[in-house]
DNA sequence: TTTATATTGACCACTGTGGTCAAAAGTGAT
DNA sequence: ATCACTTTTGACCACAGTGGTCAATATAAA
């Protein structure tokens, strides 16, 4: 399908792929323009459409570059020991962070392909969402040991508690890194704060 | 400013801005088409740039009459003698649901509004939504009584978890509600487990 | 030198935009 | 009916920018 793309040095072919990253970030699908990952990019408007021949390709083989990208980063450092629910929560979030400060713009990207509403990608888009999100969560979630939580604490309701808790918390961060660089470490302590306190309620 | 606008009888007023919210709620403020909006509204567009004289005018008023109309109906319902955080906490989700279900595309609209980021209205729509969000939730929540935290937990942590809590059960249901109707009663029920458990373990 | 492949960028047809303005329709007083 | 005045219309405009093409050129291989 992408052959002639995937027989590139990937020196360059990373520099497209970033150059759509950030573009389609900045503005979804529809409202990227080719034009500018061309000129991000270094390579001319022809070459980018003999590799992807349209942009909804392109814009797609982008979304999996990075869905791959960060699964794979996240996959092969988790601990599929773990049965805790906190312990393994706590790995899951630390990963994420450390991607959301190296990759920023791909968390961008995630962003904006999380609304979005474009119908020439929406339907392919919801596929891939839905398949990442099944597939990741069973395979990261699937061993948790349940029995660790206190009697008459419904263990499904707090495990959502406590998914809504740290989101919360990630999106507060990040939001706060907007306006200066984040301090790893202390974030991660703030965090630990909230899993605690947490734990020492449910279990 | 509008006075030509607001000179109209209110019937026409909530024909022209439900169709701006309608169509910023579809498409951002960028790809928002006044063309559109005319059609849907049923006046010519010379009229709307009358009364209006360009398109980031009407974006913010259209924002404007929004955010007034949910603030009013909020403030007007809410308990301001109650200090009790899960009981107001209570009052405001239920008003935001009720607000919710009564006016999706209102919604719709704060979501877009929300992630906005076209420069011509970026910074006027920051002040803004800080403004709303500072008054509001000081108005809201400033005299709840903090003393009925149990000790050893810290008040201002327990209530970020309980708002990322309320947070995350709200855009969750608002996403089931897109495939089937919301049971309002059954919500409200699922809710206050949530709210209780989270009582029990902080009081 | 020839053949084959990779790359360029000017060019195209097209879509849809926000905004204008002469003209038409409506209103009410005389 | 006539007039002055306001409100409303919608055809029209200049324009910006789009995704995509393809003859021409550069590069590499034989």
């Amino acid at each position: 399908m992408y052959s002639k793309f995937l027989n590139l040095k990937s020196e360059k072919q990373e520099k497209i792929i970033e150059a759509a990253i950030s573009e389609f970030a900045d503005k979804g699908f529809e409202k990227a323009s080719t034009n500018e990952i061309v000129k991000e990019a270094g390579i001319s408007k022809g070459i980018l459409f003999h590799y992807f021949h349209n942009k909804k390709n392109l814009f797609l083989y982008t979304f999996d570059y990075s869905a791959d990208l960060c699964s794979n980063e996240i996959l092969k450092k988790v601990d599929f020991e773990e049965r805790d629910f906190f312990a393994k929560l706590r790995q899951i979030s630390t990963f994420k962070l450390e991607l959301a400060l190296r990759y920023p713009k791909i968390f961008k990207f995630f962003e904006v392909v999380y609304v979005e509403e474009c119908t020439e990608v929406k339907s392919e888009l919801l596929e891939r969402k839905k398949k990442i999100s099944e597939s990741n969560y069973s395979k990261v979630f699937n061993n948790i040991d349940v029995s660790k939580f206190r009697d008459g604490v419904d263990s499904g309701r707090a495990i959502n508690i406590l998914m809504w808790t740290i989101e919360g918390f990630g999106t507060s961060e990040l939001q706060k890194a907007k306006l200066k660089p984040i301090d790893y470490d202390k974030t991660l302590k703030e965090m630990d704060i909230y899993l605690d306190m947490l734990k020492n309620m449910f279990y």
